[in-house]
RNA sequence: GGUGAGGUGGCCGAGUGGUCGAAGGCGCACGCCUGGAAAGUGUGUAUACGGCAACGUAUCGAGGGUUCAAAUCCCUCCCUCACCGCCA
């Protein structure tokens, strides 16, 4: 949620920078809807404030000793006239209110001066580019082929089980696919000072909102057939930056850094839209894996904080050997409440293209504010809003593919990389 | 699922209809005291919105109701704790 006095200061510079993400903000409707909201909690907080003057009065008078009918009567004959009026006016002034509400949840975040023009993702800028794609002397399967070939991955039980966009893996597959998260989830709890958190993957729709993806996009999400308004997990964001919901940390708390969690989550997706959009294989799935990085940081911080988490994400890589690039999101591709995001995306020799394994995002304030995450600052003493990032390190399922994909031998078998040996036993080739 | 007890400020905890945004304590900040510290002592110490300000309004788990007036009474829901049942 953007800060709605900002919004009123300077209404025409949000619009305009707005613009860049092609939203457009109707800054009459916000500045009308503000006004009303403004005039009916005055009118409504005078009445209010005469009904406590009067009713204050009346105490008074029995307390000396009046009969309570003789003291109403007294203080004011009318008092039960304003209590209907109070009753219409404060009602008014919620549902204003609400609707203010309402519209300041359907904005998305401003960009960062950093973010690149551009409506769609052939506009994201390329930043750095790690690695050199491997070549082949053989003609190179994609990880579907590759991973039925040995036998270790089946798509169609899975459609059986359940339907289209599951998976079910076997043996030394399964297995590889479980060390990836423990890998993944040592590198970053030993050598970059996370915490590792366990979480509930079913959240209610407060939490939801408060990392904005509700109101807004109910439809990517899996609701859960209760009455409690119960929804699977989409990321391991969700559960985990909501630890910080209408919480205040002392300064102590947040270390020299931030406060930083690493958790590993299933997620679940509805992929409503995207029919026909990578039905081949596990790149896009309603069920994966994800090693997730959450940071908690001062406002100063959260800058140079997106690099630092970037670069987690990019050590994952870089031991597996897999080349990637790094591209910051144009306006159009950014996602609705971050500030800034880079995407780290994988070489698939099977697409013969770079995909999208990680994506690391500055929030700013945007998500703090809309759960009341906060710390309390020593300079002022007051608390404010915190800073949250988050970022893949990385998606489990992807990662799988890359390495089956890059890691392909001529005869069909797949290589370990060397940075999960200690995690595989003595299995080196997957299908040997 | 059943029974019982609870949810109050950064924390603990009092408050069962009226000058209560809320006693007291802890913590914290500043001062006094001290050679320095501890102890002691004094003062201050929630958040949001509106207002230049004085100040006003709201907030005692959430929502609704009764009343001139609700932290306090009634209803619904959520959560926590204890015991019982069931269960991985």
């Amino acid at each position: 949620m953007l800060d709605i006095k900002a919004i009123r200061q300077n209404p025409e510079a949000v619009a305009q920078a707005l613009e860049k993400r092609g939203f457009t903000l109707d800054v009459d409707a916000f500045e009308q809807l503000d006004a009303r909201r403004k005039q009916a909690d005055i009118d409504s907080q005078n009445l209010l404030a005469e009904r406590k003057r009067a009713s204050k009065q009346v105490g008074q008078l029995i307390g000396q000793g009046m009969s309570v009918d003789d003291a109403k009567a007294q203080v004011n004959e009318t008092l039960e006239k304003i209590a209907s009026r109070i009753d219409t006016l404060t009602e008014e002034a919620k549902q204003v209110q609400a609707q203010l509400e309402d519209m300041l949840l359907g904005i998305p975040n401003i960009p960062d001066e950093d973010v690149p023009q551009g409506s769609t993702e052939a506009d994201n800028r390329e930043v750095a580019r790690w690695g050199e794609p491997g070549t082949f002397d053989f003609p190179v399967k994609d990880h579907v082929a590759l991973g039925e070939a040995i036998g270790q991955l089946d798509s169609d039980v899975a459609a059986k089980i359940t339907g289209s966009r599951f998976t079910v893996m076997y043996g030394e597959l399964a297995r590889l696919h479980r060390a990836l998260i423990q890998f993944m989830l040592d590198i970053h709890t030993r050598e970059h000072g996370y915490r590792e958190i366990y979480v509930p993957y079913i959240v209610n729709q407060d939490s939801l909102r408060g990392t904005g993806q509700l109101p807004k996009f109910e439809e990517d999400l899996f609701k859960l057939r209760a009455d409690n308004d119960y929804y699977l997990i989409p990321t391991a964001e969700v559960p985990v930056t909501n630890v910080a919901r209408d919480r205040i940390f002392d300064d102590g708390e947040l270390g020299e850094e931030g406060v930083r969690f690493a958790c590993h989550t299933p997620c679940f997706r509805s992929e409503a839209g995207s029919y026909g959009k990578d039905t081949r294989g596990m790149i896009r799935q309603h069920q994966f894996e994800k090693v997730e990085l959450v940071q908690l940081v001062r406002p100063s911080d959260s800058t140079a904080a997106l690099e630092r988490l970037t670069g987690h994400a990019e050590v994952i890589l870089q031991r597996l050997e897999l080349p990637y690039r790094k591209v910051i999101l144009c306006g159009g591709d950014i996602g609705f409440s971050a500030r800034k995001t880079y995407d780290l995306e994988v070489w698939l020799p099977g697409q013969d293209t770079y995909r999208e394994i990680s994506s690391c995002s500055n929030f700013g304030d945007y998500q703090a504010r809309r759960m009341q995450a906060r710390w309390r600052n020593p300079a002022t003493g007051k608390p404010e809003l915190l800073h949250t990032l988050n970022g893949s390190g990385l998606a489990v399922g992807r990662t799988l593919v890359a390495i089956l994909e890059n890691y392909q031998q001529a005869d069909g078998t797949i290589r370990i990389p060397a940075a999960l040996h200690p995690y595989m036993g003595d299995v080196t080739h997957l299908g040997g």
